[in-house]
DNA sequence: ATGCGGAACATTGTTACACAATCACGCCGG
DNA sequence: CCGGCGTGATTGTGTAACAATGTTCCGCAT
């Protein structure tokens, strides 16, 4: 139909796709935290410019998904006690916002199905992956975070909702390197939960949510 | 001394240098917003390659002080009614988390010395540059933005003061182009109060002053 | 052995030039 | 008035090279 969006336009750039393709590597543990990425070897691997990896490689660094020294090389993020400590807490922060305003918004009325329903779809998924690829971690990642992403979504507060998607990756790097002691089931119920909770109780439903599930992630690091 | 620390090392690349000076013209008002950056026009001013600039935009987009779109440049960033809305409730989720940090860490003490110290230093800034330099708007801007900036470095959580620093550039950019109906006498009596207030109000303190401060800023905007 | 200086080496930062891909704009015909 | 089409402008990518810095390892004195 319309033959291009102002936004979206012309596919993405060739950096764009490499730094897509290198979050999935990462994503996918292929390459692990601290291991440094070599703009040589990239490009080699991925035919491309030297100039066009270092772009690349430049946008993992914007997601933090990477980290960057000067003449000394980018390397996948590794994430440390502290570092999951402080990003806990701005999760926090954005999560908590977005029930506030959510909130305010219906002030006292039952939040209408139109904002409901999105995130009780991403609820349902994560059911759904949790019961039939319960092993698939990755999988069960990326459908977890597509359910806070969606309760931060229904806030309908862009810059809100940009940051937390800013957060994503590295919460999934963290969960892939850090795996939790869930069973998928408790995820599942933990978040029916969360959900069920969070319209009566508000931020404190959420900061209780996240605040377990720190203690979780910081006994399995504890654990190895 | 020590020869070299480990996280600022070689002194700033000729990108990051380059995007700094940028980034004062931006917020200097030299350079308008909507208005394109050229690379080659940039190359040839600062004598420097196309590649080099194209890293220097990059950081420019990186921390939103300029917008990019594929293969129609980097243009200054230029904010509407709704991105101003959209900021402020981005700030707000990071100044009220700060400061229930700050209540939860000291709960019903008062805060000590040591983390209201640099605060007050900051407010106390903040009214000598407003009584010294009332119309240096630039000076008093960066001066206030230190004051929210010490509040949330008080809660000692990194990513939310990163974050926060994050909304720094943008918010000096809104400011400079859509000035508040403030006196700079008003301005230092607000944030008097705010800091005064928020020991004991906490992140309704902020609510409101962030909130007023959006007030100011839409008048502002209607009026021209 | 241990610790130091310093020479190779590896890697990143920067430059120059070229070309392809895309966009912006104006012209022309219907 | 409108829409297709070229043309110039601008960005994206490639190649090659050099400069700047970090890293490693070797020999040497202690």
């Amino acid at each position: 139909m319309s033959p291009r969006r102002r936004d979206a336009p012309p596919g993405p750039t060739l950096a764009e796709q490499l730094a897509e393709r290198l979050r999935e590597r990462i994503l996918g543990g292929e390459l692990a935290p601290g291991e440094p990425l070599r703009e040589q070897s990239l490009a080699a691997e991925y035919s491309a410019s030297r100039h066009t990896v270092r772009s690349a490689l430049a946008l993992l660094v914007a997601t933090r998904l990477a980290t960057a020294a000067p003449y000394r090389g980018i390397r996948v993020a590794a994430l440390d006690h502290d570092a999951l400590i402080a990003l806990q807490q701005l999760r926090t922060a954005l999560e908590g916002e977005a029930v506030r305003l959510l909130r305010e918004r219906y002030a006292g009325r039952a939040w209408p199905a139109a904002v409901t329903a999105p995130i009780d779809a991403a609820l349902d998924e994560l059911a759904e992956v949790c019961a039939r690829h319960p092993d698939d971690w990755t999988a069960v990642e990326r459908a977890h975070s597509r359910v806070h992403g969606a309760l931060v979504d229904a806030a309908a507060s862009p810059r809100i909702a940009e940051a937390h998607r800013g957060l994503d990756g590295e919460m999934l790097l963290l969960l892939l390197h850090v795996r939790p002691h869930y069973s998928p089931a408790g995820l599942v119920d933990e978040h029916r939960r969360l959900l069920a909770e969070v319209q009566e109780r508000g931020e404190l439903a959420v900061r209780e949510h996240i605040a377990h599930s720190t203690e979780l992630l910081l006994a399995s690091r504890r654990a190895g």
